[in-house]
RNA sequence: CGGGAUGUAGUUCAGUCCGGUUAGAAUGCCUGGUUUGGGACCAGGUGGUCGAAGGUUCGAAUCCUUUCAUCCCGACCA
């Protein structure tokens, strides 16, 4: 940034907003800006500071309650995972392999020139470690000695964890090296079971992002190539940033009886015959607040649907000495107590050492969805400023309606987020019937829905032509058979492309 | 791992081509004062072995060599 508009901050983000030219670093200056995040000393690793780690800790609860709710349980299991586990699973290890920390000794020593700290040679591992990139195999090395008969069945855990995985490219929540999660691992006596499971978590995690997060998502089966490692199926839910990229927000997948075989766990069924477990994953991650982020945020910095906002009403005084202050607070406490009772967050910040145009300013960037303020002309007149964050309206209101006027407010700013979000992805999400309107539409950042052939080849040449990928087969559209847009050979379906982060 | 760029104050950068006083600016931070309805102003102050190592030179942020790190574009990806 130019010296001169770095003093003249709300210029300075209106200049990052030309989200077109270059989006990326107009996300990550947000993200900077708005107190969420920022990179940490270690490469591809990010620092989640105290405000961006307070939405997580919203989506976690919510998420957490909702596994609870579907009868799943938490457990946890080792950060580390003996190399051996890893490639029992061949199409899983193949999958990883590339991206994997490894752990090959277990001491340091002082160096001999004084220089500091070396690695001891003498402490190498006899079998190195894997820092975990997903738990798959050390929970199934695990299930092992939990499951013998059908009584054991199912087996419905979750484990809120960190992973590794060293990504090539990391960007702020999108794709770090080290990232939270949770990550779902059930046994099941049947197929079936095992499939329903799936799908449902696949539900839980779509209502959760639309209902919570207010991003509406597609619904969807990846295709075999963008399969996870080792699964037979992998649901999807992927949602659109304002760049027009999709982005995956959280999978769910069938895993069949591919880990039960490579870990050998059995159980002895109703009719007393030994049969492998049918298992599921699914997972989502911090990635979830950068979609978060590029879905709603606008010029003026972030906007929170106010069911994850760690902050969801702030009251600014305006005052000029200790007395108006004292006069202000005291009307404002009343009201504060009001809005606590009915379980809204709120904030007076009365901090003197911020002026009040610096506190609009700062609570707008990060996203707060309502703002009071209150000052000595309105004392005298029974009234107050509101403003909206989504639409960035104000009003002048009686303050004595507030305790009714904000719960309603932020009721129609979780819908009215969702929807605005759904129209323009709704707007960019279009049919189309040959190659060049295809290739066009991905150019301007649509979703595509056109008619795939269904092999590799074809997933391939689009991909290495066009850089979209299959996001996913969606669900829920009419069998609508035809041509594909690029073989032109006959396709059963649309399938959406898009490019992705 | 390929292509490109950059390392100078807490942060963003100027200075490097063409070597020459004590290395600058803005911002931040600290002190004092005035302010406070949309990111305040004035005055003073703090803060840098110029990424590291070696070389050339009377003299290096600047030239040369080596090295490390970071960022961007690809490949990879929740």
């Amino acid at each position: 940034m130019h010296p001169e508009i770095d003093t003249d901050m709300a210029k300075e983000l209106k200049d990052l907003t030309k989200r077109s030219e270059n989006y990326s670093q107009w996300y990550n200056e947000l993200v900077v800006k708005a107190d969420l995040a920022e990179q940490a000393p270690v490469r591809g690793c990010m620092v989640i500071k105290p405000y961006g780690y307070a939405i997580w800790e919203k989506i976690q609860r919510t998420l957490d309650d909702k596994f609870k709710e579907t009868g799943h349980v938490n457990a946890y299991f080792p950060l580390l995972i003996p190399k051996s586990y890893l490639s029992r699973e061949a199409e899983h290890v193949e999958g990883f392999a590339k991206e994997c920390a490894v752990v090959t000794h277990y001491r340091l020593k002082n160096a001999e020139d004084g220089s500091g700290v070396i690695v001891d040679p003498a402490a190498k591992l006899e079998e190195e470690l894997i820092v975990r990139p997903t738990s798959e195999t050390i929970i199934w090395a695990t299930y092992k000695n939990w499951i013998k008969s059908y009584r054991d069945l199912p087996i419905l855990c979750n484990q809120w964890a960190n992973v590794m995985r060293w990504e090539m490219r990391p960007r702020l929540f999108l794709r770090t090296a080290e990232f939270l999660w949770q990550e779902g691992h059930t046994a099941h006596a049947t197929r079936e079971e095992a499939e329903q499971e799936a799908r449902r978590m696949q539900q839980v995690y779509a209502d959760f992002v639309e209902g919570y997060m207010a991003v509406p998502v597609v619904r969807g089966v990846k295709s075999e190539t963008e399969r996870f490692a080792g699964a037979l199926d992998t649901y999807t839910i992927e949602s659109m940033t304002q760049d027009g990229k999709a982005l995956q927000c959280g999978t769910s997948h069938f895993l069949g009886q591919n880990f039960a075989k490579a870990f050998d766990v059995q159980f002895i069924n109703k009719e007393n015959k030994l049969e492998y477990v049918w298992a599921t994953s699914w997972g989502v991650s911090t990635r979830l607040m950068g979609a978060l982020i590029m879905a709603h945020s606008d010029d003026n910095g972030l906007v929170l649907p106010p069911k994850l906002a760690p902050i969801q009403v702030v009251i600014v005084p305006i005052y000029k000495n200790t007395d108006d202050l004292a006069q202000i607070s005291a009307k404002v406490d009343i009201l504060v107590e009001a809005l606590k009772k009915k379980g809204i967050s709120v904030k007076y910040d009365d901090a003197d050492n911020k002026r009040p145009g610096f506190k609009f300013a700062d609570y707008e960037v990060k996203g707060v969805p309502v703002r009071v303020a209150l000052g000595m002309r309105d004392l005298e007149a029974g009234t107050c400023e509101i403003m909206r964050r989504d639409t960035l309206e104000k009003e002048t209101v009686p303050f004595d309606g507030l305790e009714e006027l904000i719960p309603n407010m932020l009721d129609d700013m979780q819908t009215a987020i969702f929807e605005k979000a759904k129209a323009w992805r709704d707007a960019r999400m279009v049919e189309v019937n040959s190659y060049d309107e295809f290739k066009e539409k991905i150019e301007a950042g649509y979703f595509v829905l056109a008619h795939w052939d269904g092999t590799a080849e074809t997933e391939a040449k689009i991909k290495e032509e066009t850089k979209a990928t299959i996001r996913c087969l969606p669900f829920g559209m009419k069998e609508e058979p035809g041509t594909d847009v690029y073989s032109g050979k006959p396709a059963a379906r649309r399938v959406l492309f898009a490019r992705s982060y």
